[in-house]
DNA sequence: CACAAATCGGGTAATTAGGGGG
DNA sequence: CGTGTCCTAATTACCCGATTTG
């Protein structure tokens, strides 16, 4: 049910993957290239990612202090 | 069969495709020049895309991350 | 018929892909 | 082993005025 809907995920550029982390966009492409995270290739061959699992990675790799 | 029921088949505007794979208008149409997106012409000159073409794209390249 | 939004065309910037090397 | 940078080629984004769409 995942994958039929995955037409109406928002999808977000390299470049604005990049920004969120504060990393390269060749680093975000590596990342994928990994299968560390999913992508979408438009035919031209440029990536696109989803948004809702960018969030998901961001938060899963987020860790507070002890207070 | 799929062809005597072309009548039937959903059809997309450019804008439209252009927001499932989350680029510009003008760069479906530049699939469309470059054959790498099959289209239809109003008779006006408007480009038209089998729904069912783009979603059968879309999920070709697309690619999940391994876990 | 008038109107707003979208899609023609073309042209020119800005991103991205991919390999290679530090 | 992951990342940032340099490079070239390819793809995509934004600009315009004119036309089509609904």
């Amino acid at each position: 049910m995942t994958i039929a809907h995955e037409a109406s995920e928002r999808l977000m550029t390299p470049g604005e993957v990049a920004a969120m982390f504060r990393v390269d966009p060749k680093t975000v492409t590596r990342w994928a290239s990994a299968g560390r995270i999913g992508s979408i290739r438009t035919p031209g061959g440029h990536r696109r990612f989803r948004e809702s699992e960018v969030r998901t990675l961001l938060d899963g790799l987020t860790s507070e202090a002890h207070h």
